[in-house]
DNA sequence: ACTAAATGTCAAATATAAATTACATTTAGT
DNA sequence: ACTAAATGTAATTTATATTTGACATTTAGT
């Protein structure tokens, strides 16, 4: 399923696909990939983006 | 480094190594090597370890 | 409408998580 | 001390996350 709490806090700190891809240094791909849904992208990634994002990982990556 | 939250947690359930990997779906292998730390877990694998558990994945696996 | 940037998506290659098999060591019970 | 279960660890294989390169579509600005 879609990641929309990270496509939302992506938003908020106004960063393109590409710049959060950089940061956390991985593709674009990557990253659209994740918010898209269809991966399972690694812990370490996980946590990279939640500190990019000034989020926790049960913010972003919590799921029910 | 060495996930000792998660260690802890399992401990707290009274689950071997071998009943948590049997319940989360994967080899006893892979959760020492978690508990272990030298390795970097998928979030699927991360949200089904802390279901089993009764933990978010902030308590297990935030790290600093 | 035109343009450039951002996003969606795909196929093929590469890196690495996880499985499998196997053996050694430690721990807890008797 | 003996035993069985639990844990640590290593080599090899398999599954899959991620990269790379490429092209199409959407979005925002002028």
């Amino acid at each position: 399923m879609k990641n929309l709490n990270m496509k939302a806090a992506r938003a908020a700190k106004d960063y393109s696909q590409q710049e959060l891809a950089d940061i956390v240094g991985v593709t674009r791909q990557t990253i659209n990939a994740i918010e898209k849904g269809d991966y399972n992208p690694t812990i370490k990634l996980c946590l990279a983006i939640c500190k990019a994002l000034d989020k926790t990982l049960d913010e972003l990556f919590w799921e029910d």
